[in-house]
DNA sequence: TGTACATCAGTGAACGCGCGTTCACTGATGTAC
DNA sequence: TGTACATCAGTGAACGCGCGTTCACTGATGTAC
């Protein structure tokens, strides 16, 4: 949703936090300013004091408001892998490839982040940034952690591995994807890579089933 | 390199590079200021733009130093690995081996890559540092590509995959790990995702030779 | 070898602008009794 | 129902600071003849 978009939205608080969203993607939160913001919602510099104590609580709250809504898509599309197959890895490859699906019709000009943007901005922000920062990073690990483990008790692993670095793999893989598709201005890599680390999940767990 | 060590390089330059590389990795480029390059290189403002014409001019030149020291290193390791075996599927996955113990033991505070600060800041550049971005990500790609197609020459993979978004892969795991790894403060995390990619493409080609 | 000039690698001071933040205030709505 | 007070969601003006950039200038080194 755009800063135009944005208008229709009542809330004024919600509203800031859409524009600042779109901006910070697109340019960084340091190089972000607290002026265009306003000039976007359409109020004054205290409208935007009074909703935020200063910038850090901004990104604060940018950043719950970004992971509440991941934390949905990814809950949407594993709770449908699961409700598709009894099977702990089938039900695993299907929310797979419902993700990939998802991140191939983003409808954001520039898809990305805000976990990536802020670690990469690191010196910018207060210890509540870094530490919710790392929370998400973990919560991701024991989502994905879950399932796997639910796999490993039917199929034994062909090579060993190291079952959260493994969970990690998929967070890694969509934050590079998001660092490439970005870095290319191509939209199709983020699900490309999706693709290929689901295929490595099959490959571990299921070689013999690999040609469908 | 630290702004403390970087006072022993005699190039005033190739400072204000060092000095500059290390403040954006650890703040972004917006939030980096000259007044404090040049207080940490010991030179007054016009010192630096007698170097730089501009900010940009700053951006393209750390862009430039970094990819040519990231080439340095890829060319490094895999020429490693091609000499320790003929065959190029060993020489891809020791190649790979070697790239994550590099990895493992980066000497600065704050592992990233510039490629992925600079597209989190898109808006903040010219035209120069996006091309010059999105080259650098065809160029590793085209690198991986040519190990890749070694491979296939010998070795069929057990599942239909496109080689480019396989070569993409790699880099994917490389920013994907290096963004977990600063967001979490592991630095065990990037060179385990590179094992993992690298065990991806031993399955993905070598399924037999699986138990080494 | 001397001299004139050019280039290199900066210095020092000033510029206007926009930044995040703060102060004192306000008009509309909600709540207690 | 009326009135007093509290809270909500802001307004308007000003603050000092640091930013990127520009101007005019300089002392040391290199080069031509």
């Amino acid at each position: 949703m755009d800063a135009a978009a944005a208008h229709i939205i009542g809330d004024t608080r919600e509203r800031l936090l859409v524009i600042a969203e779109a901006a910070v993607l697109a340019k960084g939160f340091g190089a972000t300013s607290i002026e265009e913001l306003i000039a976007a919602a359409g109020i004054t510099k205290n409208g935007f004091f009074y909703h935020f104590p200063d910038k850090n609580a901004l990104a604060l709250a940018l950043l719950r408001r970004y992971v509440q809504r991941d934390d949905a898509l990814l809950d949407d599309v594993f709770a449908r892998g699961y409700a598709l197959s009894d099977d702990p890895l089938q039900a695993f490859l299907t929310g797979l490839r419902l993700l990939a699906e998802k991140m191939a019709d983003l409808p954001q000009e520039f898809p990305g982040c805000l976990v990536a943007t802020f670690c990469y901005q690191e010196r910018l922000f207060n210890h509540d940034i870094h530490s919710l920062n790392h929370e998400i990073v973990l919560k991701w690990r024991a989502r994905f952690r879950r399932g796997l483990d639910a796999i490993t008790a039917v199929y034994p692993p062909v090579e060993a591995v190291d079952l959260n670095a493994l969970a990690d793999m998929i967070s890694t893989v969509i934050e590079g994807g998001l660092v490439l598709g970005r870095a290319t201005k191509n939209d199709k890599i983020l699900p490309e890579q999706i693709h290929l680390v689901r295929s490595y999940i099959k490959l571990l767990f299921q070689p013999d089933a690999v040609v469908r």
